[in-house]
RNA sequence: GCGCCCGUAGCUCAGUUGGAUAGAGCACGAGCCUUCUAAGCUUGGGGCCGCAGGUUCGAAUCCUGCCGGGCGCGCCA
């Protein structure tokens, strides 16, 4: 790893080491918590280049006045021979400007660090396992599993980038009734493969036409033997093998979108190796679960509602509004129950735990975060788990809502939606919104190659940097770091933009939120676009600068690692930086 | 009835986790192509940050209560 120092975190150091001199120098009590500092550019670029907020939170805690605080840090920070003014502004700011070298050494950063610029050292190598799509293994992946598909994704490109260890997994719910129901749609299909008429397929069962090959691939195993047979003969076997060719399908459907996971946990491995038991055991031994007697549902009339003792997990202890059943009352597993010890397997080889889910399972929150907290909580430190709700995609053409209807076979597939306006439209579409917000996906609007969309601006700032090159090599210029005082103060302001990155990717990180690199792309996007035209009125505000090789080859080089950045922001979301557009 | 999420420009949405005069795109008005890609840029108007209290140096952001929208509320998955 290199030890080359980006300019953000360079002077949240500076900011460190200037407190530390006012301790030293008996001007501020030591052992403060300096948590709250932050060095970070100001929102109006006219203060200066960097601010801290260090005196304004720790004054109180000091016992003196923001004031005061702030004079004493600046005449630590003006000693900074990067720093050309340090001021103080408003309630107790703290506004630093930067010599122009501060901003080139950053350019020699990424030029250094290449795809390794904005990686971060922040996750300190702990293990965070991210759980995503996990979509029943009953079917194709249709567009609603899409959003979290590619939210989880980024985010676990993010965490990696970000210095953790990241597990992609995928949680196969293949033990519950809707894979028996699976098996019987195969067996349906399976008899029409050998000749029989089946007809309609029955109401309950799966009608997709997917599984026709499933039941094909079963007669050409087992010919004529489970026909008549006994659903007790064929159902565990054929339940098997049609969520094998499911899980298959989806393995497909996830890379069209250029997703893989590490890891596949089976739900009834899980239960198979006696998990869910252990857990239970384990939760009984401290009274934390017991055999109780279930409230009926509220807020809507149950005819059949008869009260039955359960055993419950006492969830309610865990801040849940209402104990939860682990058991059913024929003694399998509820998918709370497996759930549970499944979340305590992940925590085994994590440190921390995201979960995707659908807004739609936003009720079941409490209890498996209860689960959590409980189980790995006894020695005080319960393992850090968060679920992340990604609210549900609504498919529009031309401003209509798409109509789709499981049982009419009208539902939109993903495998369809990829193919129809392509990996990375659909990937940096589903990253321009905060996940927990409703968002519409319009096809007119997504594949329109224009300033409208996102996807295509950031893609464009590539193609532009890269189309620059390209016509520069060939004029024979090439990018060099010989001359980069040439440079003056619209090409260090767009530096200035592109040195956000690094922050961004561990504030994003921090927060579990990547769809910031979405928007900071954005932003860089449309700062170099602002550049570029600069060059429409003054040629020698262009590139490539005829008359002048040192000028050309510091612009070169400023073009290159702008692109660099654009490249590293677009790999966190998995989207392609093309060359030539 | 309860829980979770959302409410910011006419529309679609950001807002650096409590910072300075709240931003961007679309739409509407006015400009910029004998060009390194105009698939772009510049510029103008447009705001009770749902409402009301509270916390503090300081609130779109945190707390409480309302209002409006979405999702969910068997032993389903």
């Amino acid at each position: 790893m290199s030890t080359i120092t980006t300019l953000h975190a360079g002077f949240a150091g500076h900011v460190s080491d200037a407190l530390d001199a006012l301790v030293a120098a008996g001007a501020l009590p030591g052992g403060l918590n300096r948590g709250a500092v932050t060095v970070e550019p100001p929102r109006d670029p006219s203060h200066g280049d960097l601010a801290t907020n260090a005196a304004m939170v720790l004054a109180k805690p000091a016992g003196t006045n923001p004031r005061a605080l702030a004079e004493a840090l600046v005449a630590e920070l003006v000693k900074l021979p990067l720093v050309t003014e340090a001021s103080i502004a408003g309630p107790g700011f703290i506004n630093l400007r930067l010599a122009p070298g501060a901003w080139l050494d950053e350019l020699r950063a990424v030029a250094a660090l290449g795809a390794d610029y904005g990686r971060s050292a922040l996750g300190a190598g702990t293990t965070v396992n991210v759980e995503y799509v996990s979509a029943n293994p009953t079917g194709p992946m249709h567009m609603g599993h899409c959003r979290g598909a590619v939210v989880g994704d980024a985010l676990a490109s993010l965490l990696e980038f970000a210095g953790h260890k990241v597990i992609r997994e995928y949680y196969v719910n293949d033990a519950g009734a809707q894979v028996q129901v699976l098996g019987r749609s195969a067996h349906v299909r399976y008899r029409e493969a050998l000749g029989e008429d089946v007809g309609e397929i029955p109401e309950g069962l799966y009608p997709g036409d997917y599984l026709i090959p499933v039941g094909q691939a079963l007669a050409a195993e087992f010919g004529d033997r489970y026909v008549g047979a006994p659903e007790e003969d064929w159902l565990a076997l054929f339940r098997t093998r049609a969520v094998a060719a499911m899980m298959a399908m989806i393995r497909d459907d996830l890379a069209l979108l250029g997703i893989r996971f590490d890891r596949f946990s089976s739900e009834a491995e899980l239960q198979a190796a006696g998990k869910p038991d252990e857990a239970e055991a384990w939760l009984r031994a401290r009274d934390l679960v017991y055999d109780g007697v279930l409230e009926a549902p509220k807020g809507k009339v149950v005819e059949d509602w008869e009260p039955v003792a359960l055993p419950l997990f006492r969830s309610t202890r865990f801040g849940d509004d209402q104990d939860r059943p682990i058991r059913k009352s024929d003694g399998s597993w509820t998918y709370f129950g497996a759930d549970l010890a499944y979340h305590f397997q992940k925590a085994e080889s994590a440190d921390a735990l995201v979960d995707i889910w659908g807004a739609d399972h936003g009720g079941t929150v409490k209890r498996i975060k209860a689960a959590v907290a409980a189980m790995t909580g006894e020695d005080g430190h319960p393992t850090p788990f968060e679920v992340k709700l990604v609210q549900m995609v609504q498919l529009l053409r031309d401003g209509e809502p798409v109509k789709m209807s499981k049982r009419a076979g009208t539902f939109v597939t993903l495998a369809d939606v990829v193919r129809e306006v392509g990996k990375d439209v659909v990937r940096f579409t589903m990253l321009t919104r905060k996940p927990e917000a409703q968002m519409d996906f319009d096809f007119a609007k997504v594949v329109e190659a224009s300033k409208d969309n996102p996807v295509f601006y950031v893609q464009y700032a590539h193609a532009r940097i890269c189309s620059t090159l390209r016509k520069a090599a060939a004029e024979g210029f090439a990018p060099g770091d010989g001359a980069l005082d040439a440079l003056g103060s619209e090409e260090l302001a767009l530096v200035a933009q592109a040195a956000q990155f690094p922050r961004v990717v561990e504030a994003a990180a921090v927060a579990r939120e990547p769809h910031r690199i979405a928007f900071f792309l954005h932003d860089l996007a449309a700062a170099f676009h602002a550049y570029w035209n600069l060059g429409n009125d003054r040629p020698d505000k262009r590139f490539i600068v005829a008359q002048s090789a040192d000028l050309s080859a510091a612009r070169l080089f400023l073009a290159a690692q702008i692109g660099q950045v654009v490249r590293n922001g677009l790999a966190l979301l998995g989207v392609e930086a093309v060359e030539e557009m």
